[in-house]
DNA sequence: GTTTGATAGTTACATTCCCAACCGTTACAA
DNA sequence: TTGTAACGGTTGGGAATGTAACTATCAAAC
């Protein structure tokens, strides 16, 4: 009997939206109520903040996000003068962002807050279920990355090992 | 060392959220292009379809939508004439939703796409990983449940065996 | 050179969303 | 009874979002 309901607690897209609404709402009140950013600007700050140097074609290509979303939060926090936006010498429509030392102070003090609730996320489960979770998850990762139009753009992954270098953390001193 | 950088690749938020917002778009045209619905209406009508007769209320408690999506949705399938509102004799705050004929052929031709659509995307998965992905997932939401607003409502789950003879499921014939 | 097409990023407009205030109803207690 | 607090559901205003068009630039072909 091909099913006539949908059970939608074991259908995978509406379990990941509940799930990922539930966590980004709760999560987001810490850089909201802390700094007055929404979601794209955290997420353009995190970015920046692990990768160091990046345009906002890459941005979005990395976290998914439209790039009319990244242009209003690359706007924003250029505002808030939080990061600086440097013309490409050799190609004039791209800009490469670096977060500015206002911008890496309050990723610096956001990082352990999100690693907190992270870590307080997956300390609820089991440790074979937080195996199971992050395994499954990888390999979903990987099934889109093929498929959908790549969750995960090339040149952002290449340029993470450099970025690091001259990110965040070598700003640390 | 406390990192004092965040990798977002191992993020939970972040990976939930971009997973959800890339298939929930992917998915969504399933739903728009046929019938012009929106994310609140196919939810809507996926949870009445499932559970035959709801409230606004269990709707909202068991999708974790706001009530305000869950009252523009319903209003939005009234119009169509996709669902019936009845006035509860013995609150007459409550209302009592339950999809029309129309509304459950709508459901019956939209249940076989959203399904087929999941099963491809779990088969893009090893079979060990879907199991993996399926278990962890089940394990987040358990913990979730407890947590916070709890994602599941006790009420909406008791019907759910009654709902399943009176819901779409009868009218099949 | 100039045409064509692709790309980086911005802007405009219409829709959707969240939040808070609100209405009517119910429960319950003084 | 009369407050008063809680609840189901709706509405309104301001913010966020997505789509599509747009500007400016580049690259490649002719």
């Amino acid at each position: 009997m091909a099913s006539e309901i949908l059970v939608l607690e074991d259908f995978l897209p509406y379990r990941l939206n509940r799930l990922a609404d539930a966590i980004s709402r709760d999560f987001s009140k810490i850089y909201r109520d802390r700094y007055g950013l929404n979601r794209p600007e955290w997420r353009t700050l995190a970015t920046l903040g692990q990768y160091g140097t990046m345009t906002a074609t890459e941005i979005g290509a990395h976290s998914a996000m439209h790039k009319t979303k990244v242009s209003r939060a690359v706007v924003a926090l250029a505002k808030r003068g939080w990061l600086k936006r440097e013309a490409d010498p050799s190609d004039r429509r791209v800009e490469h962002l670096t977060l500015t030392r206002n911008g890496i102070s309050a990723y610096r003090a956001l990082v352990p807050l999100a690693s907190a609730y992270g870590e307080k996320l997956l300390a609820a489960l089991a440790p074979e279920d937080q195996a199971k979770l992050s395994e499954g998850l990888r390999a979903l990762e990987q099934a889109l990355s093929g498929k959908c139009n790549r969750l995960v753009s090339r040149s952002a992954r290449d340029t993470a090992s450099a970025a690091a270098t001259n990110g965040a953390k070598a700003q640390a001193k």
